[in-house]
DNA sequence: ATAACAGTTCTATAATTCTAGAACTGTGTG
DNA sequence: CACACAGTTCTAGAATTATAGAACTGTTAT
């Protein structure tokens, strides 16, 4: 995952995402919405400014997915991309642990 | 940071520095412990199993301290190294943000 | 069926990064 | 001073990774 995150494209894709897309969602009438989310091409618009090489966008999602950090969803024609925040949290957790969880040191 | 930490090398050693360092301390007496931890040779041994190929051992601590991750201090002839564990929060931070600090999108 | 569109995979090239040996710098010791 | 020691920097070379164009797959519309 840090590797992942660890390419400034990829980074940026990467709070492009966390900014514009949203979970699952549940409504009022428990009607359960799917997850919304930009497409690959809106990120690609959005991440390299309109120049359209959607190759290397799709080469860093597909890092981003197998290192868990994303998920995509065919919709018909597109692939709807978002966050997985439950494995960011984990690896936020991995960086910042519970202060009972670590051992005293001197 | 990211990147630094996507090195599998460079994340070994950053775990044996947050296993082992420890931050400055103030005993009862009020007297100011200087930082304690490893030395690079010390970090050599741990991280590449008694090899000692030095060099590499002190390139990755250069790009772990450039990101910030960790502090070295020199005492005498070595360099005690240690993890910023501010830096680190931080960085936990910037992925778990507050929930009241995102916005709502859907 | 044909065509247009959204993405992916393939390919080669360019760029970056990692590794480890050699040479160098600074510090303490006999 | 001379020497051993702890690390750093320098230097190639090896390995990995990023880029973008071309070809391909699958989906919707005409």
């Amino acid at each position: 995952m840090f590797k992942a995150l660890g390419d400034p494209t990829r980074l940026r894709i990467f709070e492009f995402l966390r900014a514009c897309c949203c979970p699952v969602a549940v409504a009022e009438d428990g009607d359960v919405r799917p997850v919304t989310g930009p497409t690959v091409g809106e990120v690609c618009c959005q991440v390299t400014g309109g120049d359209k090489i959607t190759s290397t966008i799709s080469f860093h999602l597909k890092e981003l997915r197998n290192a868990g950090l994303i998920t995509m969803e065919k919709r018909g024609k597109n692939m709807i991309c978002g966050v997985d925040r439950e494995a960011v949290t984990r690896l936020a957790a991995y960086l910042a642990p519970e202060p009972e969880a670590s051992s005293e040191c001197c």
